[in-house]
Formats: structure tokens, sequence, C-alpha cells
DNA sequence: GGTCATTTTCAAAACGGTTTGAGAAGCGGC
DNA sequence: GCCGCTTCTCAAACCGTTTTGAAAATGACC
């Protein structure tokens, strides 16, 4: 491997010179260049990065912790995350140290990882309601940018989904379609997401079809037996009034809350609508259901270009609180809804 | 962060002492080195990566690249995996920098890597028949691993079970049970480990339950889906003679199975006898299938640590031809494995 | 030809470790 | 008190870059 000695005692330069020749500053002199790009080509020089991190303080390698959850619920997601994520931060020349984390405390596996010195930055994702990670990092100054915020207005770097406009659109959708008993399938409680979703659902329904029982409102894992035990319980009537509508953080779930109807006799969406929130997942495909799922949607996946493109920003000093977006879900109105049964457009009844 | 100049000053020694004293050199008096462990300690020192490297050659980091598959099917073992072997890598004071490739040429992305100049070694896995990998990799003198290799007698490092033995074991239980009509429902044919275990499944019928067709031997991605197509073709009778045991390669894959003979109205064991290798998957518990799953079993985190260790070994020196390990997975016998049905042991008949 | 501003180049100091070669301290034996 | 031996510690060199501050070369102008 050539080095920059090399070079420089090749065309009998300082390295210095070479250096500066050859990433491009302004100072060195236009034959001196070509002269000195022709060696390094010659030569076949390539820059040691090791040398080149030591220099300039920075690895050119950001960190991901991912936390395990006892189900596992988290896999699709990840997965389809991990995938882009890990080629659009190539194509930005970083690269990407995995952990995954099983611990109590959140911060303990960032603290563990900056020690080893290595990191120039993280990805952070799932947020909790007052996650404690920011804070923390920003206190260390180092730089990150989270994934699945959009709220909270915080001085950080974010990228997210407008969570209460998922909600009030499927709302608006589904009351202009007469429906006013509109049940709630959201995320689990602990994430950020499912209490922006939630609020915005509760204030959408309260604008236009009416108040929520807590009843109307249930939680569980991304999982098709989720969708399918939850509507088992709601439809079955057991439990005081059926919705007409039911609204699902996910396609699994939605998947689930069709197979229970279809146990049911129920038809969607002549009895009952169904929607969904749409990750676009590669191996997911609402539009196959049976009936095809109206879906907000926003594929995951396309969050990992601009999180690369804002990480790279932040390590090259831009200020994070210029580096927050927040998209709109896109409404994908499909074969599931439709207008509420006659006689069924009474709102729920707060007890 | 803290240096080894830092320590160096805070004790008043000088960073020579110091580096010998963390790294192990028997020069050092045992007063100095407890003295320094515990100031590098409170400190919170670590060595920084780039300058490490920089002076040894040498980064602490290895990558791993999964190959994205468009069914997604390796989504929880790849959990499970990524979980463990991070922990035994930290635990090594390795990092793991992740890749997920998608593309067609299987090197192109190890070649990528390795030109960032960053990492010291790969963990492999996932090995295909005639894998070009390890080829390529030994060509450029790159320490690495790989996971789920047992045979070829490869000269590289290597964990794997006994994807022969694993086969091997469970015609022998199924045939002394009576069983002579055993179908293989095995993992994707393009995978090594899937082409060992037919290859022991053939031999092991041949000698003790007689020749297998080729339409008692399916494959496909190991969910419960592939699992319930396939037994019900069989089942229902229509192609052939019925199996009275059915080998899977996955436990998902057995559930579609088990789900299959329920709608069908067969009992387990009585008619079916049902039995899968068990990779042992946090989320999935085949004790609790009904009835409880008899299995081949070999819980896929447990060749973490084994892996990271001998890649350490490999790092510091050792030949890995010497760094090779096939364990044999254990039998657990439970509920869904019995005699064969009253006059049904009769072989496969091959057309 | 001298002065000044403007290129252009250089030597040296980082960056944070490892490794070398040499010197200081401790100790037993004479 | 001196010698030789071991044990411990140190200053300095090194890895290959980037970056700094200064010096040298060039050219324009009077």
């Amino acid at each position: 491997m050539a080095t920059l000695k090399d070079i420089s005692v090749e065309l009998g330069l300082s390295v210095a010179t070479v250096s500066r020749a050859l990433n491009g500053f302004p100072e060195v002199g236009a034959r001196t260049r070509t002269r000195v790009q022709e060696a390094a080509a010659r030569l076949g020089y390539r820059p040691n990065r090791s040398a080149q991190r030591l220099a300039t303080g920075r690895s050119g390698v950001v960190g991901m912790i991912v936390k395990l959850r006892a189900d596992m619920s988290a896999d699709q997601t990840f997965f389809d995350v991990i995938t882009s994520l890990t080629a659009e931060l190539a194509a930005r020349d970083l690269d990407l140290v995995l952990s995954v984390d099983q611990g109590d405390d959140p911060v303990a596996p960032y603290k563990r990882m900056l020690e080893r010195d290595l990191l120039d930055g993280f990805v952070l994702n799932a947020p909790v309601p007052n996650d404690p990670r920011p804070g923390f990092l920003m206190s260390r100054d180092v730089p990150f940018v989270m994934h699945g915020q959009a709220h909270d207005a915080p001085d950080y770097a974010f990228f997210g989904i407008d969570n209460a406009a998922v909600s009030a659109d499927a709302v608006e959708l589904l009351t202009t379609l007469g429906h006013r008993r509109i049940a709630l399938i959201n995320g689990e409680a602990r994430f950020a997401f499912a209490a922006e979703r939630e609020a915005g659902f509760r204030a959408a329904m309260a604008a236009g079809a009416g108040a929520v029982p807590d009843s109307a409102v249930a939680d569980g894992p991304p999982t098709e037996n989720t969708g399918y035990t939850l509507a088992l319980s709601w439809l079955s009537g057991r439990t005081g009034p059926r919705p007409t509508a039911i609204l699902c953080a996910t396609t699994p779930v939605a998947a689930g809350v069709l197979r229970a109807a279809r146990d049911l006799g129920l038809s969607v969406p002549g009895d009952l609508s169904v929607m969904a929130h749409d990750d676009a997942l590669p191996n997911i495909r609402p539009a196959h259901f049976n009936p095809a799922l109206t879906v907000t949607h926003a594929p995951l996946r396309e969050a990992c270009a601009p999180l690369a493109q804002m990480l790279v920003d932040h390590l090259n000093g831009a200020p994070p609180a210029r580096l927050q977006t927040v998209i709109r879900a896109g409404l994908i109105v499909r074969a599931s809804t439709g207008p509420v049964p006659k006689g069924e457009d009474i709102p729920w009844q707060i007890p």
C-alpha cells in the first residue's frame, strides 16, 4: 500500500502538500495537483482509513441499539429498517454498528458504546414518552437522529410521520361514510407513536363522531392474533354495542380483524369497515387482503434516506433543530371500507 | 473520553507502562497493574479503535453481512443470532458492523466492506453449496468464521451441527416406532444445511425403512403455511399413499402440519407422528404445542459463544483448520410421536 | 530594485495508541 | 561497597493521516 509519504518522496514534495492536493484544498497549484493525482493513481494510493479517522476524530461508524422485546414483535419492522438504513448509510460512507440490548436501563448500552470511542453518532428508534436517551446523548454532545418522533417540539434531529393525522385522516374517512362507533386497536401503549395516535383518534372522534369510551380503545403487540382476539370480543357484542368500523395500528392486526369478522359471518365492508396504518413491510400486501384493505400508508423504509442524510448533515455541523422532518401518511382507499350499515350510525354511549 | 495519557497523568506513570499494564504484559509489577486497572475502570477508559488499528493494524470490529431474502423468512433466526452474537462479541471486546445485502453477487458486499478498511474479520452464515465467500476471504487473508457449516472438510473455521445426524436420529426414532412411510419437509434447497439433512434422511431411511420417493420430500420457507399446505396435500391422500410420520425442518412448519392434521380430523400421534428440528427460538415453544412436539434440539444462540471465541482465536493467529466444531443436536421425545398405526407399516413404493 | 500581497510549499505538531531500547531501582552475595 | 541480576519504568519512535503556522517563491506595482 502506497502512503502519502511514498508519493511525497516520489515527487519531492512534502506530505502536507500531497494531502492537500488530493483533498481538493484551494491553496495548491494546478500543476502540482495534477502531478500529485497522477502519481497517486500510478502508485495505487488509497488513504488509510484508520489514520484518517485518528487525525480527524471521526470514525465513519454510527451505532444503533435495538431493544429486545420479549415478544419479538419488532422483528419485521426492524429488519425492513435495517435493510434500507445500512444501504443508505453505506451510500454516504458510513457503517452501522449494531447492538442488541436486553437490559432495563435505556441509556446504559449507549454509554457502553460511547466508551469504546468508535462511534460518530447514533440512530435511535422507537421513542417512548419522556425518552431519556436524547437528553443523555445531548448532554454528551453526541450527534443522533431519532426515527419515529414527530412532536414534543424536541430540539434534536428526527424523522417521523404525523401520527395524529394518521388517526384523524382515518376517522374522517369513516365518519364521512356515516360511521360513528369506531374502535381503535392501537400500538403498544408504551410507545410514543401510540399515544399520539390515540390522542389524534380521540380528538378527531370528538370533533366528528362523538366521544369514545375507553372500552373502544385497546392495544397489544402488532400481530394477527391481537386483531383476532380483540375483534372477536368486540364483535360478539358481549362487551356492549358493536363497533361498525375498526381502526388498526398495523396490517397484521387488520388481518386478524378480517379473520374474526369472517368467523362471525360478518361481511366487510357490508357489516364492518376495517382500516389500518400500513408501514409497507415487504412481505405483507394489504392490497391483496380479502377484501383489499383501506389504509393510511407510510413506508418505513422511506424514512431511511432522510435519516441517513440528516445524520450526515448533523455530523457536518448542521444545527439539529433544523433537521426535523414530519411527513404525512397517504390515504389509500380500497375495498374494506364502506358506508355504515343502515340504522347503525349511532355514536358510542359514554357510561 | 479517557485516554492512556489521562491515566498516566492521573497515576504519575508513563503511557507505556499504562499500556503494558492493561494489555497484560509480564514486565509490569502486580501492584502497578492493579492500580492502573482500577484507574482505567474509574475513568471509563476504552482504547480508541482507530488509534489501536493504526498502531497494530487491528480494529476490534468485525462484520456480518446478512442476505435479504424476498420472503424475509430468516427474520426470527436472524434476530436470535444477532442478539446473542453481539453480546458474545462484546464480552470479548469486539464490535459488530452489520450490513444487509440485496444484490446478486455474494462477495461484492464483503469487498465493499473491506475497502472501508475498518474490519478485522467476518462472521458468515447461511452457507450455500459451493459458497464463493470463503474462497474470496481466504484469498485476501481475511479471518472469518462460518456459522452453519459442518461438512466438506473445509480448511476454514466453522461451527455447525451435524445435519445428517439430525435426520438420522429422527428417522431412527420413528422407525423404531414402526414407521416406514416418513415424509420430509426440508429447509430451502439452496442452503447447504438442507442438502445435508436430505442426504442424511435418505441414507437413514434406506438403511432402516426403505428408499424414499421424491414425492415424499419437499421444501419451502420455514413458515407455518409451508407445513400446512404440504401436509394437507400429503395427508389428503390425493398424491399417493399417506405418510404416517412427517419430519419438519423447523417448529413453525410443524405447527402448520399439526393444524393440517387437526383440520383433516387426524389425531397426533394416533394417526400421524410429527417431528421437527428445533432451533430454540425464544418466541416459539414446541413444548407447549398441542400435542407437545418431539424434536431434535440445537439452540441457535448457543453457537454464538463458540463462534465469537473462534473468531478471537483466529484473529490471534490460531490456524483456522483447528477452529472447527460440529455439535450433535439433542433428541427430545415428547407427545407428538407414537407407534405407527396398525397395518400402516408399509414402506414407500418407488415408482 | 525594493515593497507588498498573493500564491505555493514546507516542517512540525497533533490524533491515541503500541513497541523498542535503555535506564533506574531493588536485592542478594561477596 | 561493589557487582551482577532481576524487576520495573520511562522517554522516544512509530503507525499514516490532517492541520497549523511560518517560510519561500512568485508576481504586481511603484
